[in-house]
Order: structure tokens, then sequence, then C-alpha cells
DNA sequence: CTGAATCATTCGAGCTAAGAACGATATCCA
DNA sequence: TGGATATCGTTCTTAGCTCGAATGATTCAG
């Protein structure tokens, strides 16, 4: 029962709206935050995506999987694994190993090569996150990322 | 100085990683956020994506203001701020009326049928809202929301 | 041993959004 | 005043992303 949003903007007598839902919120924040990471993607010039990276992110945070198990996972088509992975392949990031219990099967694992290429994102990352969460307090930092997480794993996310 | 990240999983021991960062869970929360927004948008079955309502907001945010500028506000082409409007004005939820004094200019405003269709915009959204922030406390949601709201003047959304 | 199911892959289609070209209007400058 | 230039909205074409269906190889059930 606060008293948060109680006449604060004397200003302009903006109705907080649409503005002020986590849905619409995330999802505007969502696609600057994956522009400008794009745009450091595109720096490494390795013909890089988002999702490349979250492939590579998903099959870190799981035991090596097969492809479809991934596709599952990350909420894509089979089909669009497979060029993901091809490209990764291509650039020595992961590897396609036929299960010989099911030789159906092509188990993807992450190479020495993909680690570090998940590193440099993950530094390109953090120097993305100073920018973005400039206007923030460490304390307030430190909440969004907790909440965030919170979030990503009640949806399912790595 | 909390100790918020000290040992929290040790189940697992993952590489907090790109996962701890701040651009990308933005990013993958983003799409999930607007993947569930376009879902409802759907159930509405007036044609509308969260585009159309993302010039709604952008409209209702600050004075009626010319496609061009709108495009600019989004950060979009103007051609698509074009089809929007299209859409937008079949409905009924804006009005364009060239400038008198630059009749090259259409001025777009939000008219009531637009300020209503916000509105159910809006209450679905709180409904999301409502299953997506689930795992949080009132005080973590509180958080979360205000954290947003910063990130979002810093980049310059509505 | 044969038919059904599953995996990876390829191919084609749909949708989104951007970019170039165009007509109408406005502005600048001689 | 008048002509070149810039700007606005619109249309059309194009590129990119992702999915779904069809295919071949392999496995499983009976």
């Amino acid at each position: 029962m606060s008293d948060v949003n109680s006449e604060c903007r004397p200003t302009t007598d903006r109705m907080p709206g649409l503005t002020a839902t986590l849905v619409f919120t995330l999802g505007t924040l969502g696609t600057v935050a994956t522009d400008r990471f794009t745009r450091a993607l595109d720096a490494f010039d390795l013909g890089l995506k988002p999702k490349h990276v979250a492939l590579l992110v998903t099959l870190g945070a799981g035991a090596a999987a097969s492809q479809q198990e991934l596709a599952g996972r990350m909420g894509v088509a089979p089909s669009l694994v497979v060029s993901l992975t091809d490209h990764l392949e291509q650039l020595g990031a992961v590897q396609r190993v036929r299960d010989p219990q099911d030789r159906r099967r092509q188990v993807l694992t992450l190479t020495t090569v993909g680690r570090r290429l998940v590193e440099r994102c993950e530094a390109a990352g953090r120097a993305l996150d100073d920018e973005l969460a400039a206007p923030l307090t460490p304390d307030q930092r430190a909440a969004l990322a907790q909440a965030l997480r919170l979030l990503a794993d009640q949806v399912g996310l790595p």
C-alpha cells in the first residue's frame, strides 16, 4: 500500500499508462538492448547475430545437447538451429558429434574457441551494461539484476 | 552492500557469464515479453502488432506530432509509420490532419477511440505483468519498475 | 522383417522493416 | 519574383529472419 504513484509528475500530466507496465517496458528496452548488442557483435566481424550467442549460452548453461533439445530450450524452430550451428561450426566455436547410441542425433559441444568467444561477448556485454545502467545507483543496479534473473528463471531462460 | 550474489547456486557450478549481463537478459526477456504481448493483441482481433501500440503510446506521450517526428522518436523508418498509421486510422484510433502552416505535414492525433484502445492494451499488459512478476515480492517489483523506467528515460523511450 | 516414429537437413513461403524513387509543398537566395 | 534545393508523406521494391513442410537416414515397436 505504498503511495509511489501519487502525484509524481506535476510538470506534464501524463497518465502512467502502458509505459508503467513491465511487459511494455521490457519489450521496448529489450529491442534497444539487442540492437546495441547486435552492433557490438558486428564489430567482431564474424557474421554473428544475437541468436548465435543465445545458442552458445544455452549450450553452455546445460549439458551437451542435441539440436532438437536446443531448439526446445531456445524456443525456436529446429531448422534455425541448423543454420546457426553451421555458422558456429565453421568458426570452430561448436562441434557436431554423432551420438554413437543414436546416430540420428548430433550432439553439440562448446569448444575452447567457443568458450573464448563467449567471453568476448561477455566483455562487450559488460561494457554495454555500464553505458545502459549509468543512471542507476549500484544498489539499484544490483536489485535490477536480481529481479531480472528471477523473471528469466520463471520463464525458463538460461 | 548486501551479499545478494554470494554462492547462490551450489547445485550447478555455472559461470554467471552472459546471463548475468543486463543487455543479454533484457534482450531475451524482451522477446518473451513482446511475444506474450503479441498474443494478447491477437486476442483483440484487430490486426494490431506491438508496433501499432508503440505508435499510440509515443503519440500519447508527447504533443501531436508529424509522422517523421514519430518515426524519429520510435527509431523506425518513416515508411513504416505510414502503414501503421494507415491501419490505426482505419480503426479510427488516430486522425491524420494536414498542418495548415505546412501542408506537407500530416499531424497525427489520438482519438477517443484510440485512447480507449490504449486502455484496453494497458489492462492486458497489467494482466501479463501479474503472471510475469509472480516470483517477485511487491518491493522487488516496485524496484524493478523504477529501475526500468530510469533506463527507458536514459535511452529516450516513452 | 516391416511399418511407424524421430532426428537433422533442405527448400520454399510469409512476414517485418528498411531503402530508393516520386509527387507535392515549402524554403532559400539571387 | 522566380528557380533551385530541401523536406514530407507515400509507394514500391528489396533484404533478412524465421517458420513449416518435404526428404533421407536411423531407430524403435510388434
